[in-house]
DNA sequence: TCGTTCCATGAGGCGCGCTCATGGTCCGGC
DNA sequence: GCCGGACCATGAGCGCGCCTCATGGAACGA
């Protein structure tokens, strides 16, 4: 049995192949050759006993085993940067402390990659992030912005791209296998409509692809009325642009309608509302690391003071 | 900045450095020389820019750097295997299933590290294993067998020498912080005496280091009688064995009379009798893996049909 | 047919991790 | 006190593995 364990720099290769859908273009994306390309993958897949890319005439596609080896690849690449931070970080932190030192919860660094759709990371990342900055200096937080739809934030951090994911959680979109997360605040859906506006219920819904209905199906189904029309747009900023403007009414979750304007009426759905989960979802590797828990923290505190 | 990445063989040697608190014993277990571990060290320390570990005269230890530098090495060890488990699995799922093949849940394939009390690893875990084999070939089940003493085998979980432990859960042994785990079986206490003893009241208790006294305490207090005198020996095996011989009584716990010989009369205590709670620990990355789930779903039928 | 764009392959240089050999330091025993 | 042993450190040298350079083959479009 070949004991050989891949290198980091193995690593890299076969995720900079996934990402460039191609040999040359990962070589140029690394700075090496082609033939350094095409010689390391060889050999993983040597390794591996198993095909990790088609090659064809177009560039490299990833096998299914590809996929899933890429996925991996990243996570332990990922969790080697964690280690190289966290271990620097605990030095600094028994140099600069001397004594016998907190064992835990001393200085907290490195870099921290968070998938966000797209109204957690306007309106609920920042405190958060003000918060965790402000505490632990060393950290480096950097937010991509994820449309929830497919496999949405959860699929960034299955395929280790990114180390947290802030995501919408319920019956329908639970947290896939191999992850984990929790729920950080259940928020309720209000009925929203142009300030002033003498009929609100003539005007026609507006909706947007990354709001899972679901949610609001529900309530829908106990109501006496139905909207006149529904249309469909980008997505939240888009709707309540549209309400802002006197051009439609929607329902929407209160995390979407964070400073929203005043020429906006927000009225409240009583105790029968619909609701929505937002968590966190991780991997169980990063689950322990320091910086993910340290945000975690921040953004369970948000919940009690928002 | 030095991009220099650890390679995996530099994070064995930190972790076998760890385990065996000596650079020349970490050398030994490794195959290696001892210079070759203390260049290696040192050049992981330099990559780090941390000092890891502090040498002495009798050995090295690690500093709190180390401790948790260590920690995440064995977690990439342990995640580059799943890598390479996985991908394997999914390519010889391809190349037998053809098509499109299930994303998930298809083989579930690789090694998986098991630490026992030695009644568990005797009696329960052979027939869990032999059904898990037969449903998945490509699972290496290891076996080791640890006292439950100590830390016992949670301990071995949480230091990642193991992925799953069989542990006896109670009040005075709970599940440690940052692990998981369940109850698997609620098992009885009984009386076992040598069969056909005229008094065997009469005789000898004996019992042995890793049995909890604190399960059989509680019903020794309810009883209108004491024994004469009470012996401790190595474990349960040599406990039946003096009873099988004629010269003790014991009150054992149901998984340590399994195939008890017919020389022992086993005595159930009634509604009253004490119990002991066998369970799973495991880590919470663990827990999410396949290999892992599926040893628990086998544990968990055997539950039913014993 | 030629040019382009992919990946594959063979030969050679060179860095890195290994071993061997040796040295330094602290300890306990006679 | 001095030696022997148990540690770890360090320098020299060797060989394997990874990279580059150069070249080849295959597919596609003009």
């Amino acid at each position: 049995m070949a004991e050989h364990d891949l290198a980091p720099h193995e690593l890299r290769v076969v995720v900079a192949v996934e990402q460039a859908r191609s040999f040359s273009g990962a070589a140029r994306d690394l700075g090496l050759t082609q033939s350094a390309v095409s010689h390391s993958v060889r050999g993983t897949e040597k390794k591996l006993g198993a095909v990790l890319f088609e090659r064809g005439r177009r560039g490299a596609v990833p096998t299914p085993a590809g996929e899933r080896a890429v996925a991996h690849a990243r996570r332990v690449l990922r969790l080697l940067e964690t280690l190289a931070a966290e271990t620097r970080a605990a030095a600094a932190a028994e140099a600069a402390g001397g004594g016998p030192c907190a064992p835990d919860g001393g200085t907290v660094a490195g870099p921290l990659r968070i998938a966000a759709f797209r109204s957690a990371a306007l309106h609920l990342l920042p405190p958060a992030l003000a918060a965790l900055r402000a505490r632990h200096p060393g950290i480096e937080p950097e937010v991509r912005v994820v449309r929830e739809l497919g496999r949405g934030t959860a699929g960034e951090v299955a395929d280790g791209r990114a180390d947290i994911g802030i995501a919408t959680i319920g019956t329908s979109s639970p947290i896939p296998r191999g992850l984990v997360g929790g729920v950080l605040v259940e928020e309720p859906y209000s009925f929203v409509h142009p300030a002033g506006h003498p009929a609100p219920r003539t005007l026609p819904l507006v909706d947007w692809a990354e709001n899972c209905t679901s949610y609001t199906r529900d309530w829908w189904a106990g109501q006496d009325w139905i909207p006149r029309a529904t249309t469909r747009t980008e997505d939240d900023g888009a709707v309540l642009a549209m309400v802002s403007a006197g051009h439609a009414m929607a329902i929407m979750p209160a995390l979407s309608l964070t400073g929203a304007p005043p020429s906006v009426a927000v009225v409240d759905l009583g105790p029968a509302r619909p609701t929505r989960s937002v968590g966190y979802v991780t991997t169980s590797e990063q689950a322990g690391s320091q910086v993910v828990r340290a945000l975690i923290r921040e953004l369970r505190a948000l919940r009690a003071q928002p």
